[in-house]
Formats: structure tokens, C-alpha cells, sequence
DNA sequence: AGCCAGGCAGAGA
DNA sequence: TCTCTGCATGGC
């Protein structure tokens, strides 16, 4: 291991890097003292925000860092993508709170069997159930001098060697059946995730809900957070909530119903529009539990 | 103690 | 096609 020889800076507008690598679609950043360290591609990588700019680090040699700017969508036009977004209060209110959010593009498969593990579970739980399996099952990866152990994803040829009941051990539950069988099937190319890509969006869906453990949620997470379809729109009982309370007051409609509507209302980047109404609910939640904790000091007793 | 969490699959109506 | 239920686990 060695420190950090290698480090590049990108220059960024409008990239709240925090609230980005918090927001439920990559679960292993960690935050050291306002850094964030994490691995993509193979690389250990540490970022380091500050105002207009990010400064990357790395250990092993990054080449021209192309992978970490597609990683973190750095080309994005914000000012575009925000203006494509439906001129009504919910999407005003969110874009107000969620200022320099961004989608990642992150690795097919590490993005597939992370979601496969979030059915029903809370998003610290998700990340306790990655980084369990890294540990266990990944690749070690070259990381910083001091710092700990670092690992790789584990790939699908390695999960599809795993017994069901080693992966339970990471506390995944009746999701390791899923996992198991889902890397099975991509380690003898029962489906080729490099193919998935270049389907159109319906294409891609059908072929992804094919995999066991994997639905139309999980399918839009993974066509939206990995392959870049700008219209994918996961919708899971947060946005249910949000489009519901938001465009829907008053009344019960279907999940068909809210689904047809999100295809319709939020435009061409309805994958953004959906993650900052994502976001923008949560951390309305966040505030409310935030009092409760309030409440719930032992100064006041209980 | 009971309810909920970035759901899905299977069964029955 | 819609609705209901079981599924593991942990936090509050």
C-alpha cells in the first residue's frame, strides 16, 4: 500500500458531491472528514469537494480519469436537464432543496446486485449488505497507506460459486436466493449485461424483470443509475408517497395509474425529475424524525 | 410491540 | 389484471 500518487481536479458547477454519493443509488462512498472514498472500477478513489471543483485521488495508476468523470456524469448539463423539468410546484420545491444533485453512471452489475438486496430494506441496511459482501467475496484492491482493507465488487462468476447460505451470512435474507440465482445466470451469459445498453427502453425493461428477484423497480433503478436512460422512473414507496401527496391529493390512484402518469408529465429527463423528488421527500422526512429524535432526548425522559 | 424499509414472486379471485 | 401474503432483518 501507498499514499495517494495520483490526483487530478475537475471543475464543477452546481455538483453537491455529499448529498449525490448519499441519495440511495450507490451504497459504498464513505465520508472521512468531508472526503469521500470509494471504488470504482477497479480503482480506490478519494474525492474532495469543495467550491467549484472536486479533487480526486487515487493509488493505482488512473490513466486519462475518463472512467471517474463518466462515473460522476460530470458532462451532465444541469442548467438543460433542470429547464426540461415540468413547470409545476412539486418539481419547483425540489429542485429548491436538491440544488446540485446528480444521477451517477455507475457499473452495471455492482448497480444490479446492490438492488437486488434493497427490496424492503432501509438504505443503511443496503450498504451494510454491499460492503459485507465485498469483504467476504471481492477482489482486494489496492488502497491507501493506514487505511484499511479495500475490495472490489464482487463479480457474478464469483457470486454464482457462493453457496446461498454463505451469502445469508451477510444478512441478506431471502434476497440471497436472488442474488445467487441472478449471478448465475449473467456468469454463463444467460444475459448480456453489455448488450442491454443498446435495447430501447421497453427492450431493456422486459429482458432485466427476466432475472429472478428483479422488477419493474429494480429494472429502472438499474436502467437509470448504470445505463443512462434518461426516461427510466423507479417508482418505490417513496415517490408512490410523493406523487400521490404531490399530484394526487385527496385521492387513492393505482400504482398503473401513477406509473402512466410519471411516463407522461416528467418530460425526457424523467429519471432526474424522479431522483430529486426522491431526495427532496426524504429529507423533508429526515427533518420530521429529526424533531422526533428531539422529542425523544433522555433529558426529557420517557 | 408493532410497523416500516429505494419489492418481488406466487396464488387466488 | 388486480389483490393479498410471505419473505429476513434491523431500527425506531
Amino acid at each position: 500500500m501507498s499514499a495517494p500518487r495520483y490526483q487530478t481536479v475537475f471543475q464543477v458547477e452546481d455538483y453537491d458531491l455529499a448529498a449525490t454519493l448519499e441519495s440511495g443509488q450507490a451504497f459504498r462512498w464513505t465520508e472521512q472528514g468531508g472526503d469521500w472514498e470509494g471504488v470504482v472500477g477497479g480503482h480506490w478513489v478519494r474525492l474532495r469537494p469543495s467550491v467549484g471543483r472536486i479533487e480526486a485521488q487515487a493509488v493505482s495508476d488512473p490513466g486519462d480519469w475518463r472512467w471517474l468523470r463518466d462515473y460522476l456524469r460530470l458532462d451532465d448539463d444541469m442548467g438543460a436537464i433542470l429547464d426540461s423539468f415540468p413547470k409545476d410546484e412539486p418539481m419547483a420545491a425540489a429542485i429548491g432543496t436538491c440544488r446540485g444533485l446528480r444521477l451517477l453512471r455507475q457499473e452495471p452489475w455492482e448497480c444490479l446486485a446492490s438492488f437486488l438486496l434493497s427490496s424492503t430494506k432501509q438504505i443503511p441496511q443496503i450498504r451494510q449488505g454491499v460492503r459485507w459482501l465485498c469483504e467476504r467475496f471481492g477482489n482486494a484492491v489496492e488502497g491507501p497507506e493506514g487505511g484499511g482493507r479495500v475490495y472490489a465488487f464482487p463479480g457474478p462468476e464469483i457470486l454464482a460459486e457462493v453457496s446461498e447460505m454463505a451469502l445469508r451470512e451477510c444478512r441478506i435474507g431471502f434476497r440471497a436466493k436472488y442474488l445467487k440465482a441472478t449471478a448465475e445466470r449473467v456468469a454463463r451469459g444467460g444475459l448480456g449485461l453489455d448488450a442491454v445498453g443498446s435495447l430501447t427502453l421497453d427492450e431493456a425493461r422486459s429482458l432485466l424483470v427476466t432475472l429472478p428477484g428483479v422488477g419493474p423497480k429494480i429494472a429502472d433503478c438499474v436502467l437509470l443509475f448504470a445505463y443512462d436512460f434518461p426516461r427510466a422512473f423507479p417508482v418505490d414507496v417513496w415517490v408512490m408517497r410523493a406523487l400521490r401527496d404531490l399530484y394526487f391529493p385527496g385521492r387513492r390512484p393505482l400504482l398503473s395509474r401513477l406509473k402512466r402518469f410519471s411516463e407522461t408529465h416528467f418530460g425526457p429527463n424523467a429519471g432526474y425529475a424522479q431522483q430529486y423528488l426522491f431526495h427532496h421527500v426524504r429529507m423533508r422526512a429526515g427533518r420530521v424524525r429529526d424533531r422526533r429524535n428531539v422529542e425523544k432526548d433522555p433529558l426529557h425522559g420517557n
